[in-house]
DNA sequence: CTGAAAGCGCTTACAG
DNA sequence: CTGAAAGCGCTTACAG
């Protein structure tokens, strides 16, 4: 542990016996016509140094950082932990992803600063503050959010997500559905109920007048759904925007003495490990979260700088049933 | 977006009509005397241009990167949330915190060079494999983990955390009580078996024999709690290592027809916001967790890298009673 | 009060 | 097959 100075390519030059340029060849493993022995010699200096390279002074002479950020503004929310996974994943050939959050104590400017002086090749940014990316030189991708102004996005089909939920419970004869909806800021709860509503007037249902509000959180869900139930539970089912809010309207519900499922089945848009020990474990349509990620990154790397991105992960979106949705009460 | 070429120190420097070096010395602020007129000029450049300074540059310079690293296993434990956010805290006056994981396709080889390579001035590693950190050159602070080889860690008083669930246990009327544990190879799993059992003693109380041994995850409580009812539930109340292995407890539990806290009560060491969601809500203990990440940042940047450090953060750590436990049966 | 120069540790044409 | 040189964009003594 800093024992010792660094050992830098001019240290490896001189025990082996050459330019630091060939010294950096070699190592880098780049394609030159070497002597076998003079490629040994060095090899073998670098290991017994223990040479690393510097990652700072590749980055400034060659202008590639060799790592992509990733922006998440919470890191409790179970969702961005699979989107990291998926971009990991993606971006393992290519360098790695580093993740910054804008959570406590987030300052903008030094922000913005520290994420365009040349640390990351490319931005991702999911979920969290409206940021201004037109400040910003490192090309960017913004991840499942489709804002008016950004020219550069990915997202999920949400609007089919809240279809498939939809639909399971019109299977199970539901036919008086509401949405516990996310705040109304959120492109993504537009397209949730956007979905929704597409979803009920396709099948002839009427789209009811009752509006839960909710802000994707257990406490915004569970206010909401105690005010629907004081104004007299009109639905047999209720389809959550995500699964917070899910949780949040099972205590609401539990608390106002309403059996799940026998009185009021429950569905929510996400899915997340937590549904299945919650009880009833909660249905949930599984979006492909993993593959948003990978997804994102793959664009951020392979697309120039000034081109458009609007691209939407569709696949694989899976109904998971379990116990928290069953046939209408009659 | 990168429509124009970046624009560096020399760019303002012509258009200013100044040398680098003077703009280089204002724009950070150092003291210099400089007359205001020529410090107006400079600034007022510096904006029209919208230049940003090279981080990279600058890092390599200087030496300092002005970003520490943490290392997250799993993002997916809401654990690390909340480290992570005290570690920002902390950090915010002295640079940001990049995080990076090991878990899809992580590779230990091009981990140690990236991590290595002059990128971060320290590295906070929590959980996740057992790293060698005597191949680092960076200073390090192991959090959460105090491993025989690792010379600099804080921890959390984990066997106090217990202390105080079995206290409360035992003020309930609670006699027969079992340990649901964590991993045996994790360190903070043994000590909060170690301070369960001590508790034990220190209340004249027998240890019991049966062993619950989990592995930190819900699948893993749920099945060591189902094994332990097979055999006859000899308990009136549990302690959970984690919460994630309490959920599952009390889905094996209730599947058993057991009722908590009537039957049995139940108490999870740590605390997380599902515990207030599911039914019964869950009785934890919280940990100082936030604390933790930023004393680790602290201790990373205040310390000589060939000091040892051992420290243990103990506050604040607080019972937050919910409806899982109950007054022992009679 | 301001400038000129050296140098951080690399990579990359350019030579030979 | 290998070397010498330039230069990435900064910071920091050293001068004057």
């Amino acid at each position: 542990m800093a024992t010792s100075a660094r050992v830098t390519l001019a240290d490896v030059a001189k025990a082996a016996q050459v330019d630091v340029s060939l010294v950096s060849r070699v190592l880098r493993g780049e394609s030159v016509r070497v002597r076998e022995e003079t490629r040994q010699r060095i090899l073998e200096q670098a290991s017994m140094l223990g040479y690393r390279p510097n990652a700072i002074a590749r980055s400034l002479r060659s202008a590639r950082a060799g790592a992509y950020g990733l922006v998440i503004p919470d890191f409790t929310n179970p969702v961005y932990a699979h989107i990291i996974s998926g971009a990991e994943e993606a971006a393992a050939a290519r360098g790695s992803v580093v993740m910054t959050s804008t959570g406590s104590g987030w300052d903008p400017a030094a922000w913005y600063d520290a994420v365009d002086g040349g640390r990351v090749d490319g931005l991702l940014v999911a979920g969290g503050p409206t940021l201004d990316m037109s400040r910003l030189a490192v090309p960017y991708v913004l991840v499942n959010r489709a804002v008016p102004g950004g020219r550069r996005y990915v997202v999920l089909d949400d609007a089919r997500a809240s279809r498939m939920a939809v639909d399971h419970l019109i299977g199970l004869g539901h036919s008086r559905i509401v949405f516990l909806g996310g705040p109304d800021d959120a492109d993504t709860a537009q397209r949730r109920r956007a979905g929704f509503e597409a979803a009920l007037r396709d099948a002839g249902l009427d789209v009811p007048e009752v509006r839960l509000n909710g802000d994707y959180s257990a406490a915004g869900g569970r206010e909401a759904m105690a005010s629907a139930l004081r104004a007299g539970p009109a639905f047999t089912a209720v389809v959550a925007a995500n699964v917070p809010s899910a949780l949040g309207a099972m205590e609401a519900l539990r608390e106002a003495g309403v059996e799940i499922p026998a009185d009021v089945s429950l569905i929510a848009v996400h899915d997340a490990e937590i549904a299945e020990y919650v009880s009833p474990a909660l249905t949930t349509v599984k979006m492909p979260l993993h593959e948003l990620g990978a997804r994102a990154i793959d664009l951020l790397a392979r697309t120039p700088a000034d081109e458009p991105i609007e691209e939407v992960v569709a696949q694989p979106m899976e109904l998971t049933i379990r116990a928290s949705t069953g046939p209408a009460p009659r």
